[in-house]
DNA sequence: ATTGACGTTTACGTTAACGTCAACTACTGT
DNA sequence: ACAGTAGTTGACGTTAACGTAAACGTCAAT
């Protein structure tokens, strides 16, 4: 094998902008696992990748521990017929929730879209009539 | 003016699917202000849109600050020119947080849906060959 | 008159996700 | 030899968003 590009602890977390308490804290709830060279951590791609998953999940707003188990769905080993029924269900959950998360996303969005236009009126027409005020959909 | 509906804390509660614990929680927070009769608290139908919007920004993973923030976007009022430049400006940077959340959302949901499609297909081919996993994006 | 069902306030408890020291180690350049 | 830089392990502190319990009020139905 070729030789992995390796990661100290404070260039992960420059790069994906958190502390370095916030990956020993990762790591002390097991959702990291870096090597150890005597006692500094060491990280190599894998870990990396599963650190900026684990932080696109905080983004969208899942706990820690959901985003980790969302992560292991992604590669659950896929024994008898019975663990691929189970992931599938689980997988089924999960986006329900997310697409309802996504509707509401949306819908916050296109709420901050109308209240941009009724600004953006309010400005171009100077000092001529108030606009009506959209419904709160 | 036709007389409004009324609504009792637990039936919000219950429409809402939140303990009246939370909806109590967020009066004694200053972000919901029904009326009272007596010591009773009655919510009109501004107080379960408004609640409504917070429970939503809730789902989208917003702190309940953020939320009530936002929605004090909504019904701003624009008085001067300035006031009105502010808004925009502060619609911007809601919007750019939420531009990206929906970018990892949609991030997330096609992960999930790759993952599914390589169970799915782990299951039809029986015990064939094992499927190549696919990288994570 | 008592029993629910529903409401109220006050107050302490809990969990997640780190922040913030403190005290220590290990290497590197001067 | 020493300072500086980057790393380490505790351990206690903090904030958000409620949960949970206690103690009490109000009204309708039995």
């Amino acid at each position: 094998m070729a030789e992995q590009r390796h990661y100290t602890i404070s260039e992960l977390a420059e790069e994906f902008g958190v502390t370095t308490r916030t990956i020993r804290f990762y790591e002390e709830k097991g959702w990291l696992a870096p090597m150890r060279v005597g006692q500094r951590r060491v990280f190599r791609s894998k870990d990396r990748t599963r650190l900026r998953l684990i932080l696109r999940g905080k983004r969208i707003g899942l706990t820690l521990e959901e985003s980790v188990d969302i992560i292991g769905l992604y590669d659950a080993q896929t024994g008898s017929r019975r663990q691929l029924e189970v992931l599938l269900e689980r997988i089924g959950e999960r986006r329900a929730a997310l697409s309802q998360q996504l509707a509401d996303l949306k819908a916050t969005l296109r709420a901050l879209n109308e209240t941009e236009q009724r600004a953006r009126d309010a400005l171009t027409s100077g000092s001529k009539r108030a606009a009506r005020p959209r419904s709160t959909k």
